[in-house]
DNA sequence: TCAATTCCTATAGACTTGATAGGAATATAC
DNA sequence: GTATATTCCTATCAAGTCTATAGGAATTGA
């Protein structure tokens, strides 16, 4: 249970390592030696961190790709929810009738509840923080 | 990412109905019928409540299930962590060399970090939360 | 024109999840 | 002791997800 993807893990690997080279463009196969990621796997997860405005691609030669913002504007939360959606952990949070009580289900708020804490843990802390001490 | 599966919200609101009916033996069929839960499912879902010492089960005519403790003293963590173990966010935590740094990986103790947020949460509150106000 | 690179789509194998089926073991009631 | 209600055990299945790979089209710079 609540196992993170090996998506999302590489994701903040590649997100830390373009942190650690702002200002030039890297290509996605010089990330995926220097992290170790499978080339291809990782060229996918960048173009979806592009198109969530994570990241900023540029083709062609010297191509490659970049930060879209400085490291500490890039909260961990966004790059979860990148890669794998919203942090929702159960379905009846989202679609009602899943049990027989209404809204004011307890395990209903019990389970927002902990939504509310992993996104408080998720979006307190940038990728700044994962970089620097 | 973070779905909790059907197993085990069905769990806790299996657990949550034994709440409800402390003191009397309720069979698997019962809870079933009136949590809508698949009937057999539900079986397999008791079978390891009670092998993890949550439940007790008895058999034969009049048999069924009961609480194994009151409910103030079972955490949500343990009814989780019964059915689907206990809660590692990443592989990297467990097996070492999973990338390149040791174990001062910034990446890691910020994983680490977020499962002791999910456990605080977790075991902080007991099954007597989401049964009464 | 050439080389490097992102971008797009399709595919495949392994694994997980949710659910069902059939029956063996066990306890109670009559 | 026989019938009945129940837990308990094992096997199976369909559907979905996850991880990864493959091949090539589009774009850019030299
Ligand atoms: S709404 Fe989810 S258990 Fe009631
Ligand atoms: S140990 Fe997990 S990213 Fe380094």
């Amino acid at each position: 249970m609540f196992s993170v993807s090996a998506k999302t893990q590489y994701a903040i690997r590649a997100m830390a390592h373009l942190a650690k080279n702002q200002g030039v463009s890297v290509p996605s196969a010089e990330i995926a030696a220097s992290e170790s990621i499978p080339p291809k796997f990782l060229e996918g997860i960048l173009t979806q961190l592009k198109s969530s405005g994570l990241v900023l691609g540029e083709r062609g030669k010297n191509g490659g790709f970049r930060l879209a913002d400085k490291p500490e504007a890039i909260s961990m939360l966004s790059i979860v929810e990148a890669m794998d959606g919203s942090v929702k952990p159960v379905s009846c949070v989202e679609k009602a009738g899943a049990c027989a009580q209404g809204m004011s289900c307890l395990p209903r708020i019990f389970w927002i509840g902990l939504k509310e804490a992993i996104d408080a843990y998720l979006g307190g802390r940038t990728l700044k923080d994962i970089t620097e001490g």
